[in-house]
DNA sequence: CGGATGCTAACGAATGTTTGTTTACATTGT
DNA sequence: ACAATGTAAACAAACATTCGTTAGCATCCG
């Protein structure tokens, strides 16, 4: 007897949870609330799950080591500075439209985090915005960036992704790829006609 | 006898609630929290507050008011459009600079209010999108800026200036003049070097 | 005096979680 | 083949705690 029925189950309060600490926030989800989404008792979700901190943990957990190897895999790649946070700009597009939910977990309510894991995920923020913020740095001394201030243009570019959350339905209207290539347009070129 | 020391008294509850909403969200927030705060007990707060939620509803609409005049008075104004989208992100980081916390929670936890103020609070933010989307398409047709989607320009200006309220904090490096400046020069002239 | 403002105590409802039990099915021993 | 055993997964009920809010009473101040 094997456990992906056991997995899949997990999966499916974790796909839930998702949605609804998206929609209503960590605090104001309750897990009855959960367990009518996921079709169980609350009780019930217990035999899968350890805690509703644990929800909340993976969820942010998983999109922050996401990020993390996906910035070491592009770090390593011989391609122009530019191009590297191009890369970036659109990993961070494409993990919104994909899933969408955990990401706006992982971006909001990673501050209910409990200790020791708070602060855990603060220091892997903290160390994915110095290797993006390096990028830019590095690209303005090759030349290839208008040497604005460093903090500025990393949390400007890291913002200007959010509102996909909030704002894009695949489907409708804009596909992925234009998403993609406007939202770069706009950050890359500037807003304004040269 | 003039009822000053109460308003004062309820002001200061409100701007404690906004930092307590912004940092713990609002459902996260408790009134015992809150009370801690302001220096009294729970109970005591009902002689100069209504309920959590009436908090909440004065806190959002006086931003969003800020917000609408505003931009009714840039409307009004006879400059350029390039002009007129840099009054407004102006607008935008002063207001996250001088009232951070309450912006915060306008931008956040506005999903928690009670209908029908759910539903106004949405429709009026709807209409600040839609005339600033106008300014931006008119400044398109004048050949002001670059030919982009719209609604992309529109959510990448309004996120991008979202990240002040999580990271900049006055006095620590940059001023709010630097701050503006930075801003402006990454989304109307891009990143990349011309 | 009398209203404004604070307190303690208490309310019912909702919170996350534990307990005890039942049902259904897979595995084992013979 | 089949009863015995073990286990996964659901449930209802209850746990202690916390929630927003109200009631009743004290105290201060003009």
């Amino acid at each position: 007897m094997f456990k992906t029925k056991k997995v899949a189950k997990r999966e499916l309060i974790l796909a839930e949870a998702a949605k609804l600490f998206k929609d209503r926030g960590y605090s104001g989800t309750s897990m009855r609330d959960l367990a009518g989404q996921v079709g169980m008792e609350a009780a019930s979700m217990y035999n899968h799950i350890k805690s509703k901190d644990e929800l909340l943990d993976t969820i942010c957990f998983r999109i922050s080591d996401t990020y993390i190897s996906q910035l070491a895999e592009i770090e390593a790649t011989a391609i122009p500075f530019s191009e590297k946070i191009k890369a970036l700009v659109r990993l961070h597009i494409r993990l919104m439209v994909e899933d969408g939910a955990a990401v706006s977990v992982a971006n909001h309510d990673w501050k209910y985090l409990p200790e020791p894991r708070l602060t855990e995920f603060k220091q892997a923020r903290k160390n994915y915005e110095k290797g993006f913020a390096a990028l830019i740095e590095a690209g303005i001394a090759a030349g290839e960036f208008r040497p604005v201030n460093v903090s500025v243009a990393l949390f400007t570019v890291l913002s200007a992704v959010r509102w996909v959350e909030l704002w894009y339905r695949p489907g409708r209207g804009l596909s992925a790829e234009e998403l993609e290539n406007n939202i770069l347009t706009v950050l890359l070129g500037g807003l304004a006609q040269r």
